[in-house]
DNA sequence: CTAAACTTTCAGAAATTACTGAAAGTTTAG
DNA sequence: CTAAACTTTCAGTAATTTCTGAAAGTTTAG
């Protein structure tokens, strides 16, 4: 298994940007590898094609697997196991989104809450409060809005870029479109 | 300039943060510290608040400045500077996003445009060249798509939020709502 | 101008994170 | 059952990132 110019130059690309994307360079690179190259690969193949030893290539598919980035692939008669990507790109970027939610929203969000609830101590605990609330619920709505973005799909997704602009204009008409909405 | 239990609480927690959110602890706990003091704060409080040392506070504003979190605010009569978030919660959670898409996005964009531009060598060079494009036009996608979310302000992103699925429904409306859009 | 008050820079130290490779573990063929 | 083929774990090492504090730089008062 020997990487095109054109895939060593993605595999590499993605493995510098990997820590930027929530996980470390090879991590990054193994997923380039496997999303690119159509056909499953085993994890001997990975770490050759890769250089990078065979005891890191096993850590880097547990944390892809965990990530739920790539499955298992079972070849018949084969003995090793194969890896192939979990899902079409979308899939994928949706669970890159979700895992960095999870790692990067939802710890703070909590945290949040939980000041919120503390008695404050003197004026200027109620300020804070205040502005941890901003914060919290700002978090929310962006989170929320997301989520929305994810159930939409692709197609839909584009379907709303295209219109850019005009979403403000939507808004305002709201209210005649969908009277019976009880927000 | 002590912390209040509640301001450390938050500020220690945004330290823990930090390297995932894009800057490293202290950074973290800087800008936690200047967004929940309502007055401005000198270099030196900051250092003594949060027992690090001078030099590393200044890098750390430096930083914040390159991100326009925070600016600099002159106090007639005093000589040294002070520091003040640079807006309201909205206005930093943008910048966050805007710099992030910037590091983690753009790059990444470009690089692809490139690799799609390459001749590719051989069959599986086009395939691979097909998954590119692919990744490509979803990035596009979502960061435009960020874009309009932010140009849309705080309120309508809220009302928006509360419209949830309804928005699937909006969106096959949309042509008879906008007949002029060409698109 | 000089001195005081302040800020920035940066070399080296400390802390953190990633990687290797050998040893231990697991599975299956026979 | 045993041996071969494979995978995982993890202690130690390497690489990277962050932090300190002393020295150099800047600004302003007088």
């Amino acid at each position: 298994m020997k990487m095109s110019p054109l895939v060593t130059s993605a595999v590499m690309h993605f493995g510098e940007m990997g820590n930027r994307w929530g996980f470390n360079r090879t991590v990054g690179q193994i997923l380039a590898l496997i999303v690119l190259h159509e056909e499953p690969l085993s994890a001997q193949e990975i770490a050759d094609a890769l250089s990078i030893s065979r005891g890191n290539t096993s850590m880097g598919l547990k944390e892809l697997q965990s990530w739920q980035l790539i499955r298992q692939h079972h070849v018949p008669g084969e003995r090793k196991e194969f890896f192939v990507p979990a899902g079409t790109i979308w899939v994928l970027a949706n669970r890159v989104f979700e895992e960095r939610r999870k790692r990067e929203i939802d710890p703070t969000m909590s945290l949040l809450r939980d000041l919120m609830m503390d008695t404050p101590n003197g004026e200027k605990d109620i300020a804070v409060q205040a502005r941890l609330n901003e914060i919290h619920d700002l978090l929310e709505s962006v989170t929320a809005w997301s989520q929305e973005l994810q159930n939409l799909g692709p197609e839909k997704l584009d379907t709303l870029m295209k219109l850019g602009a005009g979403v403000g204009r939507i808004l305002e008409l709201k209210d005649k479109l969908l009277p019976a909405k009880s927000n």
